[in-house]
Formats: C-alpha cells, sequence, structure tokens
DNA sequence: TTCATGGTTCGCTTATCATCGAACCATGAA
DNA sequence: TTCATGGTTCGATGATAAGCGAACCATGAA
C-alpha cells in the first residue's frame, strides 16, 4: 500500500499551530527574520529555531542570511499554492477562526497570496480577462493570447520582462474565500507590483491585506471593466 | 495574526501515518468498509474507527451505512486535489516511498487520481485535447468548446450527461508525478469509465494502478493521435 | 575590547495522541 | 434464540514532540 510520495511528513509539519503561523505570514509574500516569526507565532526564540529548521528541512521555506539575520521565506509558488488548497479545505469545512476578526472582510475583499492578488477583486479581475479571451489554456498552466499580450503592454506591464523566469509565467490559482479562481504566476506578480507601484492599493502592515484606495479601486475597475463599487 | 481558515486541523489529521494510508487508499476512488481500511493502515478495528470518526467529523471523508457495514469514501474531489497537492510537494522534496515499489513505474505510468485518470499517458491526452482545442478557460476550470464536444461524443462518451452535476464538470488536475495537468472533473470521470467500459484498461486490485491492454493502449494512442508506445 | 542583539544548542518537563486489550452494541444468518 | 461478524467505547500505556530556561555562539556597533 505504500505507494506514493510520503505525505505525512508535509501534512505534519503543518498540522502545527507556530508553523502554520510562520507558514501564513510568510504567504504575505514578504521575507521576515526568525525573531519577528517567533513574535507572530507567540514562541520564544528557542522554539521558533526549531521550528524553521525543520521546515527548512522538508523544503517548505528557504533562508537567506544577511548579515546577523537570517531572512524567511516560502520555498516557491507551489507551497503558496498547498496552503490554499489546504485553506479552500478547511474554509468549506467550517474551520474558519476569521469569523470575529476586524479583518475580515477586507481579507475577502483583496489580499496577497504570496506575490499575487487574491480575494474578491481578484476573481473578477480573472473573470474579465478570460471574457476578453486573454488566455487560452496551456499545458502548463495558462497561455497568454496576442489580445492578452496587448492588453497587458496597455496597462503599463512588461509582459517580455516578466516572461523568461523559470517560474511558471501564468497560472490560474484557487482562490479559497471564493472558491473560483485568480491570476497567479509570474503575471500574476507583475500585476501586484504594478498596482503597488501605481498607488492604486498597498500592502497592510503585518497582513496579507491589500487596502485599495478609492480612487486607486475605480482606476482598477475601469481597467478591467468591472462593475462600480458596491 | 489569526486570519484566515484554520488549517492546522486539517493538516494534522493527514499528519498521521494510519489516517495517510486511509486517505490514499480511499483515493483509488472505492469506498472501502472499515475492516479493509484497519488492514490497508496496519491497525486494529478499534484503532481505524478512532481515525475514521475524526476524518468523517472533519469532513475529509463521508460514511455510508450499508447492513452492518460501513462504506467510507472521500468527501468529493476537493479533498482529492488537495491530497494530490501535497504529493506534489512531497514528490518535489524528495519524499518518495516507492523507490523500491516494483509498482512504481506503473503508477507513473497510469493511476487512479479519485475518479479520473493521472499518470504519463493522462497528461499526454489532456495536451492532445489542448491541441484539438477542446476546451477554453473558464471561471470555474475549463469549458469544453464545440469541437470538444464533438470529439467526446464520437469517443462514445456521453457529454450532456456527465454535465448538469452539481461538482465541476471539467478541470484540470496538477499531477504530482508529471509536474503537468491532466483531465479531472464529471468529464474526466467519465473519460475514465469509457475507457474502462470498453476494456481498454482494467484496475488493479488493491491499488490505484490502472493497466491498460496492448490493445486497449494502441487504440487510446490512436484515439487522441499519441505517439505510439515507447 | 566590550556590549547588545540575533539565533542556536542542550536538557528537562509536560501534554497530546496513537495504539491496543477488553468489553460491548448492532446487524444478519442459521 | 444463538452465533458470527462488523464496529464502537473505555481505560491504560507509551512514544513523540512542543515548549521553555539556561547557556552558548556569531555578528555588528561603540
Amino acid at each position: 500500500m505504500k505507494d506514493g510520495p510520503n505525505i505525512v511528513r508535509i501534512a505534519a509539519l503543518i498540522g502545527d499551530h507556530a508553523r502554520t503561523e510562520v507558514l501564513t505570514a510568510l504567504l504575505g509574500g514578504k521575507a521576515l527574520t526568525a525573531t519577528e516569526l517567533a513574535i507572530v507565532a507567540n514562541v520564544t526564540k528557542q522554539t521558533i529555531s526549531a521550528h524553521l529548521s525543520k521546515l527548512v528541512d522538508a523544503q517548505l521555506i528557504a533562508v537567506e542570511s544577511q548579515g546577523r539575520h537570517r531572512y524567511f521565506r516560502l520555498a516557491d509558488d507551489d507551497v503558496a499554492r498547498l496552503l490554499e488548497s489546504l485553506m479552500g479545505v478547511a474554509y468549506r469545512t467550517g474551520a474558519v477562526r476569521l469569523r470575529s476578526s476586524p479583518r475580515e472582510p477586507a481579507m475577502r475583499k483583496a489580499r496577497v497570496c504570496y506575490d499575487h492578488l487574491a480575494g474578491e477583486l481578484s476573481v473578477q479581475i480573472y473573470d474579465s480577462l478570460l471574457k476578453r479571451e486573454a488566455f487560452s489554456p496551456g499545458s502548463d498552466g495558462l497561455t497568454l493570447t496576442a489580445s492578452g499580450q496587448r492588453f497587458f503592454t496597455r496597462a503599463g506591464i512588461d509582459v517580455a520582462a516578466a516572461r523568461p523566469q523559470r517560474r511558471s509565467f501564468c497560472r490560474a490559482c484557487l482562490d479559497w474565500s471564493e472558491r473560483r479562481h485568480h491570476l497567479a504566476g509570474a503575471l500574476g506578480a507583475a500585476l501586484l507590483q504594478r498596482v503597488v507601484a501605481l498607488g492604486w492599493a498597498k500592502r497592510e502592515r503585518d497582513s496579507r491585506v491589500v487596502s485599495f484606495s478609492q480612487s486607486g479601486e475605480a482606476a482598477l475597475r475601469e481597467l478591467f471593466r468591472l462593475p462600480a463599487a458596491a
């Protein structure tokens, strides 16, 4: 019966409060130091140190030393997608713990998923791009069509610069709160960067929430031809 | 920091040897009884009973009582996809435990993933369908194009019968051994059923392996215009 | 050098939980 | 009824591992 990759180890690592705090914090996309993560997870330095080395061993996260600091980040977007997958299942089975969180509505509207946008707005954006026929399905996720390419270029996103990365260029990521897809991959990351660079939105400190300014949201809705905000 | 769905519980459940044996066994698609699962997981009846009730509570699996038997199956294909996601990450990080398994090559070539095909052949099939432009991306996975519909109908698959289900009709599922997509959803399930009904392949007992007969594989390759077997 | 700060290692305690033996309940067959 | 079989409940045991205090190493600043 012992076929297939050994899931148990990976799942057991995620199945711990402190380590999950670490992983979800890193899902914000920023690299964080060990002490920052200790605070997030609400444990001592010793404890977080042990957790972090386990996560690194399992290649769920990666380290980079800079001076006397060690910066931790998620290993790659596969891990990010796995975490969102888990959230999807957990959400559906009612295991939500943000019920009483004041941040909940903001989280559902727009949040960072590793390096791209997630939440209600991002799903609408994805739908709009589909309507434009910006993508066609490819063997490794999505392929950008010529008209899609024109659209992104017109929106000020350097498609060519995003493309030649080793990671996948453009793919769909399942949104746990919306249970629908949104844009991920290098192109999704470029879009988020552009939105922030234009000042349309900014990332909330110490959280995955992305908050749009009123005019920024209006501009975004205009660009993607979304209905005006509720 | 406590935002988002509570992953920990779900992951902790999967992060146990016995329970993972259960889940991967059920990934074969068949519903199994408690005693069968006890054998698979190599524990006693009491132990499996405790595990199963936890999995049911968390809605990872579902039960159906029939006489004095209780049949367990995966709750839905979201759970199946989550498990394959986990395998993907586990596989990439080198935690494979089938290295010495005699079944490994067969597993990689064709296996059942919940209710549809996975493995090398399935990925080639998916690519072939893309080349035919059988799909266009939709907000909830993939949409079957008119030409795609014709193709499936010609292949003897009742597209209309598969469509009106609550579950998603047609979507891509990431293959852990190939790191590429294959066809899932109701349409993927219908394809597997058809292949088995035609006698092209049969499911190995007590395993996820799907073994094609020589003529069956040839017919499949013909249908999808795949290169002849190596 | 000296000091402060970021992280790690070691040893110990504690709590959780997987496991099983034994007894029990439920269903179906004789 | 009686018996066999499928599953559950209960209590006890044992192993794993999360957590912390204390001491330690490493880096950078004064």
